[in-house]
DNA sequence: TCGATTTTGTGAACGCCTTCACCAGCTCGT
DNA sequence: ACGAGCTGGTGAAGGCGTTCACAAAATCGA
């Protein structure tokens, strides 16, 4: 069995309004990932078994998220793979490059830095922010260097920035998350363990590793003891 | 006549089978974190509204929760903290810890090793692996020191792991799992942006933090134009 | 003892999402 | 030209999860 990646929410409720279905959106990412690989193929076009194939979902629900775009595939041949690629990257904002402050210049905070997977998928990490004097100044990957976290406001207004990743130590995400909203942010992407309060209108998603594995003992758990079940204690 | 379903074995459906509801299981963890703080403040019991102020769950669906666990608070007082905390922890196998092998040790696989809110939530990592010969012997963190991917194998079995975090590159990953599994991991937490193709019975949870950051970068192309749509091109 | 207050537990309703089933439209071989 | 075979689009149905609303049960004060 295969779990949903149901890690991840969003805090707002009804981010659907005349918009995507928040599911949909949420594969909108893996498609484009798939299409890309497809091209590099050489494909010309694909079906929506292909796309479940690369994906993981069910090809019911690829052509219905799909459907969702307007996006018309053709019958008996299937999606144009170019037209379907910029029609996705449309739909998700990535025909702009977004630009992303990063919160926290720890391991983890280094390690995102250094990632090279956002560039390709439409964001740009334009500063690294640390609390810490000591690291100021410190070169993380070519191009940036760790910034004191008195300039997060300048930083935030100057460079245009509206999408914050926050890394930093737990007891410090949500005085950073209050001053990052203050500032203009709009979209946080959280991987400090707690809940955040943001005002309506700021999106948060939340990665909790610590988290992801306690749902994988679970399953654990049950797999190598199936019988034994409500023994009272 | 009916056609079986030959491709897409990623079902995933039917993983609640006389056991929690999916959702549930998700949040235990936020309200195992919840639970701690709480009893750390001293206080000895808890709402399902404090709970739910904690968490960002709301009260009702708190309650549904842990009304599932049958972990009976108590009408007009609330939970006894810890033995809710104690509960929980019984139901998502927190009573045990869990030995976890970590596959990469780049950027990300090292800011993993060296986090330390695994060993306090009931994962401990036993090992580093890498494929670089390069790597093999150098320290990460305290007691660990990076291993050769040729014993993967024997440390999967004399270590008594059946969880695997994938931080390799992306292109590396597919092949990885396969092993895994057949050395006998059946829970991957995968931070590798692809759709591993895992046999039944063994759990698959993806973390993609590009993805995220799409996700939230639809929503921010909204906010900013939220009267523009279907233009035509 | 009794009523006011708090808070849990839960059936019912609702909404979102997935899956099913099947029609429509396209290509290709003959 | 035409039938066979693919493949997308889509309404309907079903499942899962959340929210609602309220009864039941506990505490507390007088």
């Amino acid at each position: 069995m295969t779990l949903l990646p149901r890690s991840t929410r969003l805090t707002g409720a009804s981010t659907t309004d005349r918009g995507l279905p928040n599911a949909t959106v949420a594969r909108l990412p893996l498609y484009l990932r798939a299409l890309t690989q497809l091209r590099a193929t050489g494909s010309a076009t694909c079906s929506s078994d292909q796309l479940a194939e690369a994906t993981g979902v069910s090809s019911a629900n690829v052509r219905k998220d799909l459907s969702h775009l307007g996006s018309h595939g053709t019958r008996g041949v299937g999606y144009d793979v170019a037209h379907l690629q910029a029609e996705i990257a449309q739909a998700i904002g990535q025909t702009q490059e977004w630009n992303v402050v990063l919160i926290g210049a720890g391991h983890l905070g280094k390690a995102l830095a250094a990632y090279p997977g956002f560039a390709s998928r439409g964001s740009r990490i334009v500063a690294v922010v640390d609390a810490d004097p000591e690291r100021v100044g410190e070169r993380v990957v070519d191009g940036l260097a760790i910034e004191s976290a008195d300039e997060l406001d300048a930083i935030i207004r100057d460079r245009a920035v509206s999408i914050a990743i926050l890394a930093t130590p737990t007891h410090a995400a949500q005085e950073v998350a209050d001053r990052l909203v203050a500032a203009g942010v709009t979209s946080i992407l959280n991987f400090a363990p707690v809940a955040l309060r943001v005002p309506d209108g700021v999106d948060v998603r939340q990665v909790d590793v610590a988290a992801e594995l306690q749902i994988l003992a679970y399953h654990e758990q049950r797999k190598s003891s199936p019988r034994e079940e409500a023994v009272s204690g």
